[in-house]
DNA sequence: ACGAGCTTGTGACTTGAATCACAAAGTCCG
DNA sequence: CGGACTTTGTGATTCAAGTCACAAGCTCGT
């Protein structure tokens, strides 16, 4: 197993048990963790735990369990997250803000370096103690300062450009927040986050529950009997 | 094809569908779209974007493409947006307050119908024109407003309890801000969005290309043959 | 030192999603 | 009206992820 590709769904895992390991190491009670708890904690099967763990090593003890702090280790090894990495938030609007002002990414593995907008009346502000850049300064800036990680939370218009400037600069990785879909080079990965659309998949579901529970309703009150429940996830 | 069940695949991309299309709708010169077009603007592949749409039914015509407005229509019926739906947020700190006053939700089919917090200096004060109330009212503002969806902005440690209280409400969907696993009873669906975990997944993806990129430059300087591209992504 | 009892690690299998590739169905123009 | 040209809709295929199930390996008590 070792030294295959991990898949991108087990990725995409590993950040979950890193928080699960960590509150597990916190109260020092645990010294060792069973993919069953690990499991629950997480939200998964632990038959998938297992397989996603095996990727990484065999750092397992048969009967036992995972050592917290070993695996906690490794887990942020494989992440990258053995060195804070520098991140960027360009657009300190309503989300820059409450982003920029986060306390929660210094203890898992990020700190805010720079932040930029366009706006004057935004520019040379100081927001959570940084001060805010204009976004034509940042390529020297993103230099200077190393940043790896650039966070677009402007309106999705710029969102584009915004995302060629960052390239440009050099950044491999982008956080995208806008409700646009942003092309960039080959070897650079965006991630979006994109609050409506998960709301609208959430509606999705909503109504159809609703269409099942109706549907159901008016079969049983004709006497009809209801053949496939369909809960499904 | 048609009433086939949905893929879950299929239906997180509908709404980037429907994005592409109000740009399209927007200005009126373009009355039909091609699979093809539609791909570009929502970043993935004709085929792709054939098939989901099959889902829905057989709205295109061949050798023309797609009617803007009625597949609008349709993929805004099937996401069940006809009419807005009434969310509530609880928990009005930084991220809290950020999407209270966001402005994009009505034009998306969501409307923010009440606010919730438990801190005494929150609860009553205005945010986006809403009045904070206490969590403990939550049951019944959530059926005098009729509020369908819950979005939880309190920090980690309270989270499990407010999506009890939300689905002890009778709300069915539920949009988790804070970077703990919930448990609900299985006909509740929660959607996770956790900002951390993106830029920890973003972090491994920069460091294993890194790693790709010294180890080509070592073997180029051995003058060793180099292999494979390994790109992905 | 041995057997009962856990728990891991992983091949084999199942399920679901992505991609391919092409016939079917339409348009457009001479 | 017919044939060149588009573009859809969808079986067939490939690829990735998830699940199952069990032998291998470890611990611990006796
Ligand atoms: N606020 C939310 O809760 C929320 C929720 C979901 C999505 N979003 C999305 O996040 C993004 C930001 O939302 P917001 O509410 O903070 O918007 P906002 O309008 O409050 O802030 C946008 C900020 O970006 C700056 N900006 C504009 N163009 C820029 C450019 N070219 N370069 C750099 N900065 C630029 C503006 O000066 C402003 O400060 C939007 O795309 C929005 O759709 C926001
Ligand atoms: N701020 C961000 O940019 C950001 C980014 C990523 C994730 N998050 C997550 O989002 C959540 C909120 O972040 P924040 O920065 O707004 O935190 P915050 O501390 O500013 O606000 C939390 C709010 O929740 C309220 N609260 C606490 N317990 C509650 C309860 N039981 N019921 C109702 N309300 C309660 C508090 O009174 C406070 O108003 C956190 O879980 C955080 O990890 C925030």
């Amino acid at each position: 197993m070792r030294n295959r590709p991990i898949p991108e769904a087990t990725v995409a895992r590993l950040p979950v048990y890193l928080q699960a390991l960590l509150s597990l190491a916190e109260d020092r009670r645990q010294m060792t963790v069973s993919s069953e708890e690990l499991a629950q904690m997480a939200g998964v099967n632990a038959a998938k735990v297992r397989k996603d763990l095996s990727y990484l090593g065999s750092y397992g003890t048969r009967g036992v369990g995972y050592d917290v702090e070993y695996l906690l280790y490794q887990i942020t090894r494989e992440l990258g997250l053995t060195q804070d990495l520098p991140a960027a938030i360009i657009g300190l609007g309503n989300l820059g803000r409450a982003l920029a002002s986060f306390k929660g990414f210094a203890e898992r593995g990020f700190k805010i370096a720079a932040l930029f907008d366009v706006d004057d009346s935004v520019v040379g502000t100081d927001v959570g103690g940084i001060t805010v850049r204009h976004l034509d300064d940042l390529k020297d800036i993103v230099t200077e300062e190393g940043v790896v990680i650039g966070i677009i939370a402007t309106p999705p218009t710029p969102a584009q450009l915004v995302a060629e400037r960052l390239a440009d600069a050099g950044i491999k990785s982008i956080l995208n927040f806008a409700p646009a879909v942003v092309k960039v080079p080959p070897d650079v990965t965006v991630r979006k986050v994109d609050l409506s659309i998960e709301l609208q998949i959430l509606s999705f579901y909503q109504q159809r529950n609703q269409a099942i529970a109706t549907a159901r309703e008016a079969s049983r009150r004709l006497g009809t009997p209801d053949s496939s429940p369909q809960t499904r996830r």
